[in-house]
DNA sequence: GTCGCTGCAAAGTATTTGCATAGCC
DNA sequence: GGCTATGCAAATACTTTGCAGCGAC
């Protein structure tokens, strides 16, 4: 279990083949524009929004339309290849890390980082079980000043 | 600390007064609108929409709007009092306990839950300040399919 | 050849903003 | 009495929806 995968990885032909499996067995379509969408989340990184999404698709796809990414983004999501993270409560970004992760969320300025470190989630997960909540992910958010939020208000 | 306070505790004149007391240090006013959205909040108990509030606070104090309840959440965030939980990605939720604690989301149904579980988040907590990031506050939020929903689905 | 996906445009909705007034301090 | 919060209304912006045509299978 790779924390922290390539992100030539994500992109790959590799990848891609996957994406095509998944969606052939689900009934769906492999249209250039999926292919692209899923490509260009896995390159930029992290925590994009739809937006940016589009942006950087239309410069490999012309004429893609905003609707298509956002409706391919959920797709995806359900795919388990991106994560939807609902940040101070201005944007929703897409985290192209599908491995489990925590969040920094600076409520000054929005900003969202990744945290890279190990929580025991396990006794959590139990007790959510125990109420007949099928749980199948946690993550932590944390909630605080970003570091130049931090200084700006000192 | 009381990991479950008395609802009654949050909504009484003791309450009030801590509230006036903090709203005249930050130079603001103690409006009859911020006293009842306030108790309202605490008396509805739990993980309530922006309209509940003002549908909840019109029955008391008529021709309170939709933007005072709006302004009055966030500064009573600012004031610790409440806390703004983001559910599945359709409802901003403002939550009456501002001790921590986490949260089950469906991610069928959008519902939002209290979970009350020990977290051992000081190891995420120390990683995250070591970046510069001054953490305040860590929840964690676990994703999955409520009783009902993970029933109607099989 | 069929059926799903896309593109375009338009709608829907939650939240924010501006300004005059009322009311707390 | 000064200054802040309120109320009202309108605006903003993000996201979703409907429908016709194209294209994957």
């Amino acid at each position: 279990v790779n924390p922290k995968p390539d992100a030539s990885t994500a992109s790959t032909d590799e990848g891609e083949a996957l994406l095509a499996t998944a969606l052939r067995q689900r009934g769906g379509r492999v249209t250039p524009q999926r292919l692209v969408i899923r490509r260009v989340v896995g390159e930029l990184g992290r925590h994009v929004t739809a937006e940016e999404v589009h942006a950087a698709v239309s410069e490999r796809l012309p004429n893609v339309s905003l609707p298509t990414v956002y409706s391919t983004l959920e797709l995806l999501e359900e795919l388990g290849e991106v994560r939807k993270v609902h940040a101070g409560g201005d944007a929703v970004l897409y985290d192209p890390r599908p491995d489990d992760h925590h969040h920094l969320v600076c409520k000054s300025c929005g900003r969202v980082e990744d945290l890279d470190a190990a929580v025991d989630a396990a006794p959590a997960l139990r007790r959510a079980r125990r109420t007949g909540f099928s749980a199948e992910r946690a993550s932590l958010v944390v909630t605080g000043l970003c570091r130049d939020c931090a200084r700006r208000k000192r």
